[in-house]
RNA sequence: GGGCCCGUAGCUCAAGCAGGCAGAGCAGGGGACUUUUAAUCCCAAGGUUGAGAGUUCGAUUCUCUCCGGGCCCA
């Protein structure tokens, strides 16, 4: 072999993992036969003169080099005893273990393909600061196994819920992410501006509307997995920009969306954990079906003790928000009262999976009108451990019914709420040529991933979450 | 937006309450060592204590402003 340092490629034949399980059982001093080449970063190096240790890591795992000055030909013995924590190996030799156990590649040949030029951080204590972790990601993941895992256990994710939705017939579709109107949700949007249309243009916020369209178009199942833009706040559960799926499933209402919710549930869920039971914030979470289904009345009638429905006097339903210290605005109707209790009192305490239906329509504006009752919306919520995963309708498809919510919506806003949908003029016209009848679901995905990794920051699950710049840019 | 807390060597942390020479471990440098598992041992080196201002004979420590971050509340 070549001692040339810093090649430009390495023929590997053998990653730390595979050997782990190949070669589980052997003992004490065992000699296999089998010579490899493996390849990593140095991660802890012993040395004793005329014999050292090298621990490196592949993305697989880790191995042992054990390299002899014995065997060693020329100066590649002092090149081992000169590698620096950090620093990129290849070596090739025979998988033994050493007397003590420990299985290792007894090095032949040895090459250093990568010189590291900065100090890692602690090899024991790693990197702790949740920044530090997130404006040098690189750095996490060579010292922190589990941020790697999390990254892993995030594309597994993705890959389950694509492949879920792909063998239901749905089509992956990418829509606009820039935008002269952000619709679909209620949220500031980012903005920005296209210079030969001299036109100011925003980032998404939803993806809903233009799914829908695609509906129209005959697309009758389709979805999106995306990059969506609030322009908001950022804490333990928020990023300016995160991750959305969003599905759309003609001829279907939303029990067919609670149907397909639960059983993508329960496939992420086996596919990380092997189970249908996690473990988050230190308790179990049975995700075993049927989940749990209650009306948000039902819920809010239980936690408020007495019975609640939009037919009691706007009054007494104010009186019953603030004696659970709900604060409550003049402009509000009986349906954001009760989602002010719903959020306040009932929301938190839920923590088993459970598929929150039937929301009113005044805070539901593209959902369809609920086929037993006028008030109300065919609608859910998967709540989980206090928090929503899973927002999905029996989608609104009467484009005059659609128009009247917008200007209600309007309306509104114009009276100084800003929590009220923008119109979609071209969306409205879509509808105006027939929608069928559809179901669809929107899936807050980095939400799943911390759920199912057991992660408490958004942080965590982003590989490179929006920070503010180191220092000041003058 | 409000409250509380944090920022010291590349990393993990002391010293701070009650102002008096800023210390360790790991990493990096030099040396010893043929079976380690965060190897061990010896030596030397490593600092704008986030930035700026104030109080003081003296500030990492007290005060203020700013920068960055965390937790809780809204």
């Amino acid at each position: 072999m070549a001692v040339d340092d810093h090649p430009y490629r390495f023929e590997r034949t053998a990653l730390a993992a595979d050997l782990a399980a190949t070669h589980a059982e052997l003992g004490p001093g065992s000699e296999t036969g089998q010579l490899v080449a493996v390849a990593g970063r140095v991660m802890l190096k012993r040395s004793f003169g005329k014999l050292v240790f090298l621990t490196i890591r592949d993305y697989s795992g880790r191995i042992q080099l054990l390299a002899e000055s014995s065997r060693l030909a020329g100066d590649l013995f002092e090149r081992v005893t000169e590698v620096n924590l950090g620093d990129w190996v290849g070596g090739e030799g025979e998988v033994v273990t050493t007397k003590k156990g420990e299985l290792s590649v007894r090095l032949d040949s040895f090459v250093v393909l990568a010189q590291i030029h900065r100090p890692l951080p602690d090899k024991w204590h790693g990197m702790t600061d949740i920044e530090a972790r997130s404006r040098q990601r690189y750095l996490d993941l060579i010292v922190n196994d589990r941020s790697l895992a999390v990254a892993q256990a995030r594309a597994q994710v993705l890959s389950v819920l694509r492949s879920e939705f792909s063998q239901r017939g749905f089509v992956e579709v990418e829509t606009p992410v820039l935008l002269s109107q952000a619709t679909g949700a209620i949220a500031r949007p980012f903005l920005t501006h296209h210079e030969s249309l001299d036109l100011q243009m925003k980032l998404r916020i939803s993806l809903e509307l233009y799914l829908k369209r695609l509906v129209v178009g005959g697309m009758e199942r389709v979805f999106e997995i995306g990059r969506v833009f609030r322009n908001e706040g950022i804490d333990s559960t928020h990023n300016p920009e995160f991750t959305m799926l969003e599905a759309y499933q003609a001829l279907a209402d939303y029990h067919d969306m609670i149907t397909l919710v639960e059983e993508v549930f329960v496939s992420v869920v086996k596919s990380v954990t092997g189970g249908t039971t996690i473990t988050y914030r230190g308790k179990s979470i049975d995700f075993n079906p049927p989940l749990r289904r209650a009306t948000m009345l039902e819920l809010v009638s239980e936690a408020a003790g007495e019975p609640v429905s939009l037919d009691r006097p706007l009054e007494e339903l104010r009186g019953l928000a603030q004696r659970h210290g709900t604060e409550v605005d003049d402009r509000w109707g009986p349906g954001r009262v009760i989602e002010a209790i719903y959020d306040e009192v009932v929301e938190g305490s839920i923590w088993e999976p459970t598929f929150v239906t039937d929301h009113p329509k005044e805070i539901s504006p593209l959902a369809r009108i609920h086929r037993s009752s006028p008030d109300l919306t065919e609608r859910f919520e998967l709540v989980i451990a206090g928090s929503e995963y899973v927002n999905a309708f029996s989608e609104l498809i009467d484009p005059l019914d659609q128009r009247t919510r917008f200007e209600e919506q309007a309306a509104a806003r114009a009276a100084g709420d800003l929590e009220a949908h923008p119109l979609d003029e071209d969306f409205l016209r879509a509808l105006e040529y027939g929608m069928p009848p559809t179901g669809g679901l929107g899936i807050g995905v980095d939400r799943l991933v911390m759920l199912v990794t057991d992660t408490h920051h958004i942080r965590d699950v982003i590989l490179f979450p929006t920070l503010r710049p180191e220092r000041p840019p003058t």
